[in-house]
DNA sequence: TTGCAATTGTGCGATCATCGCGCAATGGTC
DNA sequence: GACCATTGCGCGATGATCGCACAATTGCAA
């Protein structure tokens, strides 16, 4: 993928790629001026792709201003039905929330995010507070959250090669340290080794607050039959729910249980 | 959006579009011949676009074949994130879910099928046969079905002003019939066109195994504040449990309920 | 193993789509 | 009503993209 390839890359499919991209969960309208200094190009490319976007259904707009159609749907879609591992899990994923009423989700790596390929939801106990966390915490499909403050991420980078740990968690320092999310984000580097150490030999991995305050989760890899970590499986729960008897009596072997279920489906 | 815009639209962006479109359900991998033909492009633009978008992170390649990675989450992540229909429905379709055990989705229109923009799944009785079904049809968010054959696609027509169905009946007939799907499926132009008049005096739309045999689904339009039909929601289950009787006594109460207290939030 | 045929990878020059400047039109504010 | 900031869009020059054609590779059969 970084395979540098030369001077067949396509300019304009990569600035209206960047457009799209340039429409996230903080900005979601956006004219020409802005998508234009959000994608880092001019106004008038900006303007024609997002023309061109707007004429292809991936958008729509009112004349002035742009935001994402249902459209782009599709490509998770296709996604969804035709990867393995989504289709894999969903099965597992729904019965686990139905069974304990909390909410699950697989996850992978993409760069220094996780991507959550895979959820199940809430809803049997409505009016709980963890509901209405996950709900602005934003667990949906392909929401991409930061690797080193949740469970999943620590768990998968647990069990990447040191070699590609290394560099990926010096491309992650800011002036030395981690990114602060909350007051209990690990933000050390040492410390955070220390971590993603013990997270390998535990193989789990529980985040309390890291990355959102009130959100408690617990992870465990996702292999394959070859042995290769894939992905990683947690639940997200309030403190209340996740204490370390609980995790010990109640957690791990429900986790450890469906992933051992899903190592041949991998 | 069909405003037609003249010349100032990208057509590279508009090939690497088409290419990304050409990976579905049905074909997942696919190399350069193969994305040029399905895309309607010469095979080397469809080479450089797909190692563009490979090189963006889009598709991931072994070097000669290409196949979509989960960065294309990223893009119904964000729909997902903002929109606000999604966001609003998403604890209604969970509560639904958690209460009755069945399969429930909101779709919306788009050209001549829907697309399922939230879900909430089984998992309950996981042994069921609804279940199996279920995974099979494909009922994933971003999944696209065609409208004519569905519960919810019938009561978005239904809804649809008739200045706008007329041209949407007539540019979706193949020989003066609507595509079969299974051998339930209303084929017959007039007899369409009475059903879905019927479902906007019902305002309730039921399809019997017309997408898919053994799949059932009721649908009711939701509706924003200013009366505006903006999709529909329905519930997937088998013969046994939406039965004439259940729908009256169970389903449409349980359904315009759920519409109703969406009406402020649409 | 060897040879043939079909498919795939890619260099190259011509062409035409795209670039961004610059001006006109719009709309918001005082 | 006049000013200023912002946006819509025409236009000529430029360089990125096009697809041809050939080389390299793969698959298959003898």
């Amino acid at each position: 993928m970084p395979v540098i390839a030369k001077a067949d890359l396509i300019e304009g499919m990569a600035k209206g790629m960047a457009v799209l991209e340039s429409f996230d969960a903080q900005r979601q309208r956006l004219n020409a001026t802005l998508a234009a200094e959000r994608a880092g190009i001019t106004r008038a490319a900006a303007r024609r792709h997002l023309l061109t976007l707007a004429h292809l259904g991936y958008l729509e707009t009112d004349g002035r201003y742009f935001w994402l159609a249902a459209k782009v749907l599709r490509f998770s879609g296709s996604f969804l039905a035709t990867s393995r591992l989504p289709r894999a899990v969903q099965p597992t994923l729904n019965r686990l929330a139905a069974q304990t009423g909390e909410s699950f989700s697989v996850a992978v790596l993409d760069g220094h995010e996780v991507v959550i390929v895979g959820r199940s939801g809430h809803g049997l106990r409505s009016g709980s507070p963890a509901v209405a966390v996950a709900q602005a915490y934003g667990l949906h499909l392909g929401a991409r959250l930061p690797a080193h403050a949740t469970s999943t991420g620590r768990i998968l980078l647990a069990n990447l090669p040191a070699a590609q740990f290394r560099p990926w968690l010096s491309g992650r320092l800011v002036d030395g340290r981690l990114p602060r999310l909350t007051a209990h984000t690990l933000t050390d580097s040492a410390a955070f080794k220390r971590a993603v150490a013990q997270a390998g030999r535990d193989d789990f991995c529980v985040a309390h607050q890291e990355h959102e305050l009130g959100v408690h989760a617990l992870a465990v890899p996702l292999r394959d039959a070859q042995g290769r970590t894939v992905a990683a499986l947690n639940v997200v729960s309030t403190a209340a729910r996740l204490q370390d008897a609980a995790i010990e009596a109640e957690w791990l072997p429900l986790l450890f249980d469906a992933a051992a279920q899903l190592r041949e489906l991998l």
